[in-house]
DNA sequence: GCCGTGCTAACACGCCCGTGTCAGTTAAAA
DNA sequence: TTTTAACTGACACGGGCGTGTTAGCACGGC
């Protein structure tokens, strides 16, 4: 049986991938066309559809790429060792990791957008496997910072920290974030870089008020 | 002089603004085109183009009318009188109608939400009159929470609230709700409704510790 | 009744899109 | 060297889009 020559069909759709991601912080998701991304990375539409039979594949590959990447990317910086000076700027280098602070994380976010966008237009139906990887991202985040919160707060290492509560405030916190990172997104010029440091420090100071609870509710978000 | 029938042209082009707003609920921003919006209106392209020379001239004018439409249906909601049973309770009612809590919350939502792309899209350049006036729907909800914060308040209604502090509560809170719309548009089934509400109140029961505050930094956002 | 202007709607052009088809090319196996 | 299957790239089709043009229509004034 002749075997003619014969590709790395991963390594083009990889190849494929980072022209797509180039091309989705260009223009957006809906810049990713076939006939865009073949262009992008130098093919012609008729190679590119040897590799993926649809649009929907194409962009389906691409979520998953930039997922992974995105992953990749972020990940080891939130993950990485810290000697912070105190519990709130411990927790909050994590946080600010995830956070459009700069051009750079500015580009991560946009890919992630366009992920949420995708996964939006098309839900999961199979499975709530998908995007709830998304999620982990922050959620992975809150969970550090619960390591944070507990175990380094020096004054009052031993005072007790229900889990309910903690998950009450990460829950916060997680949800300020994606306010923080929507305004930097959405309405730059508005609050800058800077603000957005100083309120992520605010909360971040009045979320866990020292001795008082918040009187958490009965598991108040979902798990 | 002759003076043929002469039609209503502000009445006209209020009629394709509510066309085009079932097209932006339907399909978003991007299906307002302008063949698009004709066929909603049962008009013929021509017709609407004697109208509205560009498809700019009508996206232009479409996001004006959306943000008329908000203010008109939202406003009355936040400013409408209320008895509360506490200040976070207040705060909370107030807030909880600017959130996509339900399925017409959801189209304002997603009405605003096309009117902040399409600034996104088209930076104001001249003046910042316009996403400023977008943003004066939170605005002025802060300010309403500012006068439920120093006056209802009843066990402590004397107590000293500097400027500057409600000024940072407002932009944590602010940012906050920016979050939870965010959640609930974009995963929802991952948060609820109920869990919304819930965290709402755990944040407003959080924010301003009673005494301690969470030491204000110079302006923490801006005008 | 007639006119002329404002309005209407149909068509055409060029562009980009997804998708299907298919002759040509390439390189490993025989 | 020949074979052969995988790969390539160009073309065509249908459709939607923005936009320009233009013939027809309606109706207030004469």
């Amino acid at each position: 049986m002749n075997v003619p020559r014969l590709v790395d069909h991963d390594q083009r759709r990889a190849e494929l991938g980072e022209a797509a991601i180039r091309v989705i912080l260009r223009e957006g998701l809906a810049g990713v066309t076939v006939r865009g991304v073949a262009a992008e990375a130098g093919w012609s539409t008729g190679s590119l559809r040897h590799y993926f039979g649809n649009q929907y594949e194409l962009q389906a590959y691409v979520v998953q790429a930039t997922t992974d990447t995105l992953r990749r990317r972020v990940l080891p910086r939130v993950q990485r060792p810290r000697t912070a000076d105190s519990a709130v700027e411990g927790v909050a280098t994590i946080v600010e990791e995830m956070l459009p602070l700069d051009a750079g994380r500015r580009e991560e976010y946009a890919l992630w957008a366009a992920v949420v966008e995708w996964e939006r237009q098309h839900p999961p139906e199979g499975g709530s496997a998908s995007w709830n990887d998304q999620r982990a991202l922050h959620r992975q985040c809150v969970a550090a910072l619960r390591g944070h919160e507990t175990a380094r707060e020096p004054g009052q290492a031993a005072l007790p920290h229900p889990d309910a509560e903690v998950e009450l405030w990460a829950a916060l916190l997680h949800t300020f974030v994606d306010g923080l990172a929507s305004q930097l997104m959405n309405t730059p010029g508005q609050v800058s870089a800077a603000d957005a440091a100083q309120l992520l420090r605010s909360l971040l100071r009045a979320v866990p008020p020292a001795g008082s609870s918040p009187s958490a509710g009965s598991s108040p978000v979902g798990p």
